[in-house]
DNA sequence: GTGGTCTAGACCACG
DNA sequence: GTGGTCTAGACCACT
């Protein structure tokens, strides 16, 4: 399920987070489900417990997941709409990030069709 | 004319080095045109000489300037053309972010208006 | 394994840098092999850790090795083949040095044994 | 006859005298010929005088033009041994330039072919 | 004055 | 422990 990049210079624990963030966003992981183990984790991705742990913190500060104490870690109920919630804030950005792609000789039609082609895409289930 | 925000968590020289890009992409600073010394923009910045140095020393291994020591630091004819070419390449990410708007909630016709928005407002005289 | 000359008008940091492209060349550094790191070189060496990073940064910035903060710096997959295409480019400059030589007195059979020399002594294992 | 190249790395007095040398090995300069003055130098080249006053020291102290006061500064007559002295000194550095280039996967033959191309195109009047 | 290199020593995030 | 960033201040070569 889980799998990183040792190579890339993101930190690993924040790829563990952003990795949770998107099974949760798309249905992956529903709210209930648990998380796999910090144990099990750290094995099959041959990582530092301790590194695992940080991302399990973060998910739980975000209120994304719930530790329960000897039994496990549980996909909060909200936490889609927690995630959706801060991704749409990514919404701001968007123009800034057009422009610079406008002023690169990319066209109104490329971009129009790029954001066609992702919505025509949506797996039906998905949408909101 | 650069400003850099010390509590970002950006580096300082990083900012310096996007701002740089900024100026040429847009056509504040064109071919030729000599870049603010070393010294200057540590004094007027309140930065440290090296990280200026170093912000300078990335673009010059970028081809965006050439820094010829004893006269200064000049943008060099290409400038433009490697910068919008580098963020051409970002177009191959635009689908994953806006796949996540749209997880998240927002509308095609958010993000549509939002492109087009972007477009109208273009300077007449740049490109498309 | 490394080792610099301080007396030499050559950058200490463009030293590094240069012996650790031999290195990869001639196999003495292989891809994911580990380079030492910026503060025991800086101690072996007696030299600045800033000066061993600066090399460091720019073998990474070339593609030659990829540094991951946290684990350590290794030899990237095609570091061998990069320097060797850039190194075949200075075959052009060859004909220049050769032709200052010709006027300088040096005879086409010095030179011609030279090059024989070279490629009589290369290791069987190594390609031609 | 002296050009520059201002974008250049390669400091400017530097690349006048080495210019200067090129044009005494190759019988551009022959021994006794005056040299162009400073002034007339900084004129053309659009170079800070100093800039060319460097070089021309630099060429005095080598021994390779005599600079008389109020008369103008000449070519010395053992000039061209000097030079061709010095760079017969390169010798030594050629085969390490060549095993780079045989490590990075060029043919013993084309160095060969590189070599005769030379000596069969230099000018019959200049072979010592 | 310019850019380039280097030292000394600090702090941070990551594992 | 690792790499990455930054400051403070120095020296050098070049124009």
């Amino acid at each position: 399920m889980f799998q990183i990049d040792l190579m890339s210079r993101k930190p690993v624990y924040e790829q563990l987070v952003e990795q949770a963030e998107q099974f949760i966003l798309t249905g992956v992981l529903v709210p209930g489900d648990r998380m796999p183990s910090v144990r099990s984790l750290s094995m099959t991705l041959s990582v530092n417990p301790n590194t695992v742990q940080k991302a399990i913190s973060e998910l739980d500060s975000r209120g994304l997941v719930k530790s329960v104490p000897g039994r496990g870690c549980f996909v909060s109920e909200d936490a889609k709409q927690r995630i959706a919630e801060k991704k749409r804030g990514n919404l701001e950005r968007l123009p800034e990030e057009i422009r610079e792609l406008a002023l690169s000789g990319v066209t109104r039609e490329q971009v129009i069709d790029c954001v066609n082609d992702v919505y025509n895409n949506l797996d039906g289930g998905e949408e909101l």
